[in-house]
DNA sequence: ACAGTATGTCTACGAGCGTAGACTTGGAGG
DNA sequence: CCTCCAAGTCTACGCTCGTAGACATACTGT
């Protein structure tokens, strides 16, 4: 086990959840082994079992303890008059390359084949990023538009990170932000019928 | 094997290609197994690496199939002045709950956590879709804008079929094109420095 | 100090995976 | 008609997966 930390079950915990995150985002739901997530958090396999029943119950921990995270979504962010600059420069920064800060978006992504997953995200990602983002936008079609503004946030991980798109993986980060912002701009105000 | 069809060797590889392009449109490169490939063709496991030699090669064929089809980005398309509202169109048309015609992008999406098929989908995608898209836009940063107008294509696809989100799998068609014909025009409109 | 329990490990299982080689069978040409 | 090669099948391999139960060990309360 882990040198600095003996006996701990909140340690291990927690260095269970952290190592799962990090190979379910990399690996997806199905790529990630529960021996691989072990092994990172200095344990064996059976631990993983022994603390969250089963890898499928693993997946539903980790994602529950994003989602508890702050995120673009925030309430600060959400009522912010620059609101669409702020999402877009924070959508570049987080998505640039060798990094995978929200992690939510990207294990669900990854998973997204896997039925069973998909179903997790699904309901977490209507639960808190749709139903947060519907709720701060005014005027007609709210759902639509939140959920086009997370279609495209999920477009722009999608081809930066998972893809690795050279045209987007490597572009100027404020080119970036410049072309995104009026589009957020146009989804953000009121559309009134 | 299939009952129509009686030792016919070009009729069982497309047979092949076909089933394995439902299977991993559907499950992905990891997700859907040979054996599953095979029955869905109505042959047996071994024909498939008899045809094709391995699983990443059937791949790769399918992959290759699919992109020598026309899709959104026809020539005729492109050149059409309401190239916007004719993408819109049919983005949204082609990510209808419980269709999967747009299986190039589908494929590797659901496979892109699998590191070698994320690789195979790049060079597609970059090869096909991206070339022809970047060449087709006048303007500056072409190629970055082309780059998103591909990673919303990608982050519409992945919320309402992958995920299934509600609102918008199941909102009212024109309202999406509606939403989404504006962005596109934004995107495609010639931007100089 | 010692017992008891929480913590972690070892070995192994059944199943499914991609793949390989030997075998069988159908169907067309002489 | 009969032969022979393409077309397809059968059995099985080595591997990895998620999971289970028995076992070992370190900490803690008394």
């Amino acid at each position: 086990m882990a040198e600095g930390r003996r006996r701990d079950a909140a340690a291990t915990r927690s260095a269970i959840l952290a190592s799962a995150r990090r190979s379910f985002a990399r690996s997806g739901y199905d790529g990630a082994g529960v021996r691989e997530i072990a092994e990172g958090a200095g344990v064996t396999a059976m631990m993983v079992n022994r603390y969250f029943g089963s890898k499928e119950r693993l997946l539903a921990a980790v994602v529950a303890d994003i989602m508890a995270e702050p995120s673009i979504l925030t309430a600060a962010n959400l009522e912010a008059p620059d609101f669409a600059a702020r999402m877009a420069a924070i959508l570049v920064d987080i998505t640039r390359a060798g990094t995978t800060p929200l992690d939510g978006f990207l294990i669900m992504l990854h998973s997204a084949s896997s039925e069973r997953a998909a179903e997790i995200g699904r309901e977490q990602i209507e639960a808190h990023y749709h139903r947060t983002l519907t709720a701060a936008l005014d005027g007609d079609l709210s759902a639509e538009r939140a959920g086009l503004l997370l279609a495209i946030v999920a477009g722009v991980q999608v081809m930066r990170q998972m893809i690795g798109l050279p045209a987007l993986a490597h572009a100027d980060p404020d080119v970036l932000r410049e072309l995104l912002e009026p589009i957020f701009e146009q989804l953000l105000k009121p559309k009134d019928s």
